[in-house]
DNA sequence: GTCTATATGGGGATAGAC
DNA sequence: GTCTATCCCCATATAGAC
């Protein structure tokens, strides 16, 4: 087999995993069973089970980014309010496309780990940095009001977050479906609802 | 040494170091080292390790649930928007002097497991009522306007709790203390904010 | 109620053959 | 690159002494 696919089968399996189970409730030979693939080639190929882990989340935010940099290209003589909503609807739009990893990353951020300081400073921040950066921009132009810009975007990523890492309670509870287009557009729509409430002039 | 007092040790270790290391991450012996107790102990008393987390998340709830209710025997006759109000404010202060216990219960319910399709089933759909239904019953009176409740509902849930899960983050990236009484204030104040913009007509 | 000692299983990782 | 076999560690849980 390919080396690039056998790769390719590990890291599907062991997000897959890793999402229903937790980080530390999967096993590399669990793995390596759901990727029909020798126990062995997870070391061979990610130096042990904690490299494929850092795979998955390295590539999801660079994914991440790779497309917040295009937008902004686009958008960059765009009216702030608009470009605050284009970026709304990318990070609601991608953690619906990667559900899955989405909920694996959040959970696992949420143990005190090095892995998790690290994810914090070199992607959590420049996540933040995306949205708090147009905020004082539009501030800065007269467009939005003067607010505290660090605990609006707080409620923002809770909003746009919290139902992917709670799928299950979503589904049971809410009877809505997280994965779904539908749900993706209601989201973003009350986000951006609770922005203009925040920060648009009456 | 007493039995209630052993059994107090043994919980309070297990939540501290659930909450930090998460379920899976903590073992048995940790927990009776941080409470200086022989670990048979833990197995003696809870039945396993499994059990000392069913005992903390039954009395978690247990609490909350109690308070609510003598909460809602006080408003009975309160205005809606005001018992909505006290009651949004009991749930982040509760969370919030819980801190860590809340935070391993929200990250344990993002695993696919049985304990968490029972946590939904017995405790999350129930606190979700506790809001859905003054927000029903307010628009029932023509004291709310008409709004898709179960959505709302998930909005504020979410604002509520992700900052709690992600302590670290908050701290790290927010720069903001989530276990102080001035977080507690802003969250209840800034979810408060949200509601009016939904629910009161202008 | 508390302890020691241990049974039993599973985990991650790797050496070395192919 | 891939496989088998195995090493060694750590986990939970319990039997039985005190």
């Amino acid at each position: 087999m390919a080396m690039d696919q056998t790769k390719m089968r590990i890291l599907s399996a062991a997000a897959k995993l890793f999402d229903i189970h937790g980080y530390k409730g999967t096993s590399v030979r669990h793995i390596a069973e759901e990727a029909q693939v020798n126990s062995a080639l997870i070391s061979y190929y990610f130096h042990g089970k904690q490299g494929v882990l850092e795979t998955l989340i390295a590539s999801y935010f660079d994914t991440l980014f790779r497309r917040v940099e295009v937008l902004e290209e686009q958008d960059k003589d765009a009216p702030l309010y608009e470009r605050l909503e284009r970026v709304v609807q990318l990070y609601v739009r991608f953690q619906c496309e990667n559900a899955p990893i989405t909920r694996l990353i959040q959970r696992e951020l949420s143990v005190e780990s090095m892995l998790a300081r690290e994810v914090l400073t070199l992607y959590i921040s420049r996540w933040k940095h995306g949205l708090s950066r147009i905020i004082e921009m539009g501030m800065a132009a007269g467009e939005f009001r003067l607010v505290p810009v660090d605990r609006i975007v707080l409620a923002v990523i809770s909003q746009m977050t919290y139902p992917f890492l709670q799928a299950q309670m979503v589904r049971q509870v809410y009877d809505l479906e997280p994965y779904s287009e539908e749900f993706a557009l209601w989201l973003q729509a009350s986000i951006m609802c609770y922005l203009r409430a925040c920060l648009l002039f009456a």
